[in-house]
DNA sequence: ATTTTGGTTCGTGTAGTTGCGAACTAATTA
DNA sequence: TAATTAGTTCGCAACTACACGAACCAAAAT
């Protein structure tokens, strides 16, 4: 396979991983954004490359950036003598990727039990079924949590920013 | 309490449940139809009672309940001489709630190996993180077969239809 | 001091979503 | 046969999200 070829693959992996995370909820510039860093093998881009790339405005690049970052999937470097940012992705603890899970698990077991806390009778149909809901997530964060453990001590030499 | 004020905090319940329904990316509609027969103590609600309770339009009900019918969260019943269709949640497997992201983390699986595959460098710091976070999916995949598993052999005298 | 660089913020147009009422259908009842 | 019931579908208006360009800002270069 050719440079070219690869690269032409690579950008058309962009666009169907993309239109992957826009599925799952993100902006449409903002999954651009994230596929180009993962995909393509310059690993540092500047504002002025990504809106080339993508053939976007700065100003929805500008916000888009803002919210990856803020939302801990992009960083930017910067070099001394040199007013450019360097967006790149966020390396973070490979577990952190079930954060966002556990805590939308959490939510959903308190509002379980607000639920529960509420009905006349706890031993209807309904109810006992959203106590076993209840009970399976309760168990599966358990899991989870050991399962950090578990991760971590068998990977305790890797380096990562927290 | 008293059941008057039960009922009261039920309804406001419905509210703020049907809200993070809609912060997850349901439509409003669809939210408030699931929280409320989740919350109320009645199990089975006709068309015409969830449009009275809810105050929605015959149309809009009938776009939400097909939608939550497709998406396995709520079915009806029907009684013999009755048109009228009885509303309800449906009780499915409580792991069942693990598939979806199961299948979601698969996929997630599947997308970095293609952008490793097409990395002309595959020790590149952005692809070694890359494969970081797909062996810790692999590995989160293989230890939830191991719990619902593990889960089902504790729990194997429920009776749910699949 | 003025211009250039590297972005950010604001106002606007457009596309898409949502929910309503009206019109419709199919089954039942009168 | 006509009217009622139990919903479905359609057309439309209101609302929302998104991305653009223009204006703006702060730092550096000229």
């Amino acid at each position: 396979m050719t440079t070219e070829e690869r690269i032409r693959l690579q950008k058309q992996l962009v666009e169907t991983i993309g239109l992957e995370y826009e599925k799952e909820g993100m902006q449409p510039v903002a999954s651009r954004i994230l596929a180009l860093l993962m995909i393509m093998d310059k690993e540092c881009f500047t504002f002025d490359e990504i809106i080339e790339e993508l053939r976007i405005s700065k100003s929805a690049a500008s916000v888009a950036l803002k919210m990856l970052q803020l939302r801990n999937n992009v960083e930017y470097i910067t070099f001394p003598g040199d007013r450019k940012r360097y967006f790149r992705l966020k390396r973070v603890d490979p577990y952190h990727i079930f954060e966002e899970s556990r805590r939308k698990m959490q939510l959903n077991i308190e509002n379980i039990g607000k639920i529960l806390a509420l009905k006349a009778n706890p031993n209807a149909p309904n109810n006992q079924f959203l106590k076993e809901i209840k009970q399976m997530m309760e168990f599966f964060i358990e899991s989870l949590d050991q399962l950090k453990e578990a991760y971590l001590n068998r990977h305790n030499s890797s380096n990562f920013s927290s």
